[in-house]
DNA sequence: TCATTTCCCAACCGATTGGTCGGTATTTAC
DNA sequence: GTAAATACCGACCAATCGGTTGGGAAATGA
């Protein structure tokens, strides 16, 4: 093994799909996002895909490897998923836009597993599977920071309080999950176009009181 | 034992407190707020406050009776602490503002309950306790509504899409007991005023491309 | 064909859970 | 003083949990 540091293979998680893998996973991502990864028990899951608690061992090494490969695999795909949206989106209105949008399009796709994902994430306390999980989202939080500093780079975003534009953004995204349900009359697309809209040019229709647009700090 | 018929007393949660009552739910509501309401147990909250499980059921009848109370309480609260804030201020911008600030001072004053509120309601499934909390949380989002809907009629906020402006401000509300945690650099209140420069004045320097300033429905 | 791997499960295990019971100690009320 | 509340607990219980064991059936590959 030529490695400078001796590390065994990672298994990354989610190598070896199989479809009645990812039927488990799909039915134990929508009892999650509901009752809770402690309010969902084993043999409960394996009733709903129609097998025996003992066969979920036979795919998965423990409980939690079913909720950990469900966030990596949701946040992975999450990532790639933005990152294609966003790729071809220069002018930086546009690309938070399209961030956004790309992001409301991505949860009406797998809305269970991203549920799971903002919602059940205390409970992956496994250090492989949450470090891997840790650093998707470290990832994805630099796409949207990057976004928000070009926009300031090129002078059309306000430079005063980035900060507070990631967290806008953000806290969007956390909303969505937590409030939002398919059967509503508005899809996750306009939601966060309008987001985008509020996000932008603000509810006052007068000016903000001080100037904002400002230097580059 | 007389208790073949034994009739539990109906009334409001906290009606009765007293100091050992308080400590308990202060001490469970840290450890609900932190591991969840599944993730802790009676004998942990008991030998936290120093006392026996058994005399947790002198002060509350069920486990989920302590959750319950915690929740109400709190957002009863919250009601009144946001009332009396916005209470002398009339321009809608400013009382956007206010709102929003009075929410993070709540949220400092009472982190735990909060976050227990927030997070764990779900875990809230008897009715009565329930209920309660879900009349508080209407009245909570009447609250913010009226007063998008007062800086509309008014004519200093735009009226094309008041909802994106009050699921901004919930939105808001949630990141905060997500992600806030009292050891960074700013105080809650602080994000909270620049949030609402945010959602009033917006990110970008243009203003937006369509006309905004639009009729009232 | 036959050996191997894949897929599956009934039965079991130790641990822990929310909740109960019968009782004691302490405080309060008259 | 004494009776009634109030405050407290050790020991117990039925249920359920995540996880294991040992092996049966069926597909796979030679």
């Amino acid at each position: 093994m030529a490695s400078r540091r001796a590390r065994k293979p990672i298994a990354r998680v989610a190598d070896h799909r199989t479809p009645r893998k990812d039927e488990i996973l799909d039915v134990a991502a929508g009892m999650f996002a509901e009752r809770g990864f402690d309010g969902v028990s084993l043999v409960e899951i394996a009733g709903a895909v129609g097998l025996s608690k003992a066969t979920l061992y036979h795919y998965f090494s423990n409980k939690e490897e079913i909720l950990g490969t469900i966030v990596v695999t949701t946040i992975r795909d999450l990532n790639a998923f933005i990152d294609k949206a966003i790729a071809d989106v220069n002018e930086p209105a546009a690309r938070l836009t399209a961030f956004l949008e790309a992001q409301a399009d991505f949860f009406e796709l797998h809305q269970r597993g991203f549920q799971v994902l903002l919602t059940r994430f205390s409970n992956l306390t496994e250090p492989r599977l949450r470090d891997e999980a840790v650093e998707w989202r470290v990832n994805y939080e630099n796409t949207i920071k990057s976004i928000i500093r070009d926009g300031v780079i090129a002078g059309v975003f306000r430079a005063d309080r980035p900060n507070s534009v990631v967290r806008a953004v953000l806290a969007s995204v956390y909303w969505l999950a937590r409030w939002y349900r398919p059967n509503g009359p508005q899809r996750a697309r306009d939601i966060a176009r309008e987001w985008a809209d509020v996000v932008l040019y603000g509810v006052s229709i007068k000016r903000p009181p001080v100037a904002t647009a400002g230097k580059l700090r």
